[in-house]
DNA sequence: AAGGTCAAATGGTCTG
DNA sequence: CAGACCATTTGACCTT
């Protein structure tokens, strides 16, 4: 026990990325997925102790469902201005010419009242049932296959923000637990010093009664003297460190 | 002209 | 199997 249990334990120190991948899908899906964003989970990871990988793996706040931040629509900063209203009617309503429509697409742009409403319905959900896109579609003078696009990229400019806030969550959690390991890494060489001190002291026979105390946790002499202070011995262990001489009782230090 | 935006098309999976 | 959904691509339009 002692010093030895610290340091020769099998501690381990690390920081890395588990990627949870989730394999549900059928095998003829995966070709689909190029991208890694949707069915794999990376969540940052940083230990100090047993090697064993025994430890529970919290489960991250999952599912980027639509969220507020990702409310504020990239419509906000659409750039059709110029013309004013006037122009926008004229090249987006009326896709009424249904006929002609697969030789060669004209670009539509939605008026600012049409993306308004969209905006509107979309915060209240994502997803339309199919008389609520009858509806919309009439009351906007599209049709429902234009709603129902719309609705699928406005899906998809949500999830890119969200994976894009995600992101940046995901670089500071990094910065942060890159901070912690440097701090660990740290403490575990002052450990590692402390058990070399130790030995040393050892072979000093006022040291074969070094103990710490269990509620303060500083060690002390174990003997007749006062119980020793921070500035009386050479090493005492934080709150963190669980250390007690084996030598004599933890009771004995106070 | 290059690059960005966005509506629309396409081709695939999933689900009831 | 139809319909909804998703990822990706295409093409028109816009800004710089």
């Amino acid at each position: 026990m002692g010093f030895d249990d610290i340091c020769s334990s099998g501690l381990g120190l690390g920081l890395g990325w588990n990627v949870k991948e989730n394999f549900s899908q059928s095998d003829h899906q995966q070709k689909k997925k190029k991208s890694l964003v949707r069915d794999e989970h990376f969540f940052p990871s940083l230990t100090l102790g047993p090697s064993s990988d025994a430890d529970a793996r919290k489960a991250h706040g999952d599912d980027q469902q639509a969220s507020s931040v990702t409310a504020l629509s990239s419509f906000s900063n659409s750039s059709v201005k110029k013309e004013g209203d006037v122009e926008f009617e004229r090249v987006s309503s009326r896709v009424g010419d249904e006929d002609d429509e697969g030789c060669h697409r004209k670009k539509l742009r939605l008026t600012k009242h049409q993306s308004a409403i969209l905006e509107d319905r979309f915060k209240e959900h994502t997803t339309l049932c199919p008389k609520q896109k009858q509806a919309l579609a009439a009351k906007l003078d599209l049709r429902p296959r234009q709603v129902e696009v719309w609705f699928q990229n406005r899906r998809a400019r949500t999830k890119l923000k969200q994976t894009e806030v995600d992101c940046e969550l995901l670089k500071k959690c990094c910065e942060t637990l890159t901070e912690e390991n440097k701090r660990l890494q740290k403490e575990l060489q002052e450990l590692k010093s402390w058990k070399l001190t130790a030995s040393y002291c050892m072979q000093l026979p006022a040291a074969a009664t070094l103990t710490m105390c269990p509620s303060c946790e500083r060690v002390a002499n174990g003997g007749d003297g006062p119980p020793a202070t921070t500035t009386s011995i050479p090493f005492t262990i934080g709150p963190k460190s669980h250390f007690i001489n084996s030598l004599s009782h933890p009771s004995a230090a106070c």
